[in-house]
DNA sequence: ATGTAATTGAGATTAAGTTGCAGCTGGAGG
DNA sequence: CCTCCAGCTGCAACTTAATCTCAATTACAT
């Protein structure tokens, strides 16, 4: 189970599976599925533990690196703007470079629409954002 | 053009197109078309120009009013994370009551990675909302 | 049991953005 | 063309999310 999979990551990497490590992963299974950093520091801190709010950032990249957690949202923290043009697109952004390729895809778009209609939804607008590598850092 | 679009909406808010305000816009007019408002707020600097960085956030929610920008990522600026499970879905967000339908259409999960490899774009993770309406809000 | 590289918490630091305030200014009304 | 005042400004202090530093502590391979 997921102590397992933790621990072997862990392991592989020279990595100690300390009891600090152990209440993260611990409270980290009891949260609604999407949560952030600040919730899960927030649960332990009202339990009594005593796990430092640093213990909780470091730990999280190795939940990803365990395939236990995703991140979900950005990459990069800050707000981005764009210049308004009338053409809609979406947006592929590299996780490592931060380069943003635009794109359209009408089928996507109509495809989107039928969807909408199965589920009775009356669909206004979307944003698509696929994250991932772009052709020079994939 | 922008700078009309822009005074016209400061003039029904009964706001005032002040130096500033148009530094800013010119400035802006003149970035790639992604940018952030350190960058925009670099620029200026770097030009010479006595505009403050307060005075570029502040001016951002009005260019966004006039339609000349917008905003691309979350709203919400900070890391967010999910617990990993072999369900992947979209969402679907109502705008007036907030109701979340997820779906999953294996079509579009496949026309994304089309569209992912006509770009040479190696794509990890994506994210896509619909917003709208639901069936009793519609 | 021991040695040591990894880990910890506290608090300082950074980055992005926001706010309060005292003085300045655009532009509507005269 | 003046006047006037609501709206603006820069500054610096503040907030939030996250990261880093460092001395003290600890897991775990041997």
């Amino acid at each position: 189970m997921e102590k397992e999979k933790f621990r072997e990551f862990l392991t592989t990497k020279g990595l100690k599976l300390t009891k600090e490590r152990d209440e993260i992963l611990h409270e980290m299974l009891g949260m609604k599925k999407h949560f952030d950093p600040e919730e899960l520091f927030i649960r332990l801190k009202t339990k009594g533990s005593k796990v430092s709010r640093a213990s909780v950032y470091r730990t999280i990249p190795l939940l990803i690196g365990s395939g236990l957690i995703e991140e979900v949202e950005r990459v990069d923290r800050h707000a981005h703007y764009e210049r308004v043009s009338d053409d809609h697109h979406d947006h592929m952004i590299c996780i490592k470079c931060g380069k943003v390729i635009e794109f359209y895809s009408p089928t996507l778009e109509m495809l989107q629409n039928e969807t909408c209609q199965k589920e009775k939804f009356k669909g206004i607008r979307h944003s698509l954002e696929i994250l991932g590598y772009c052709e020079k850092c994939g």
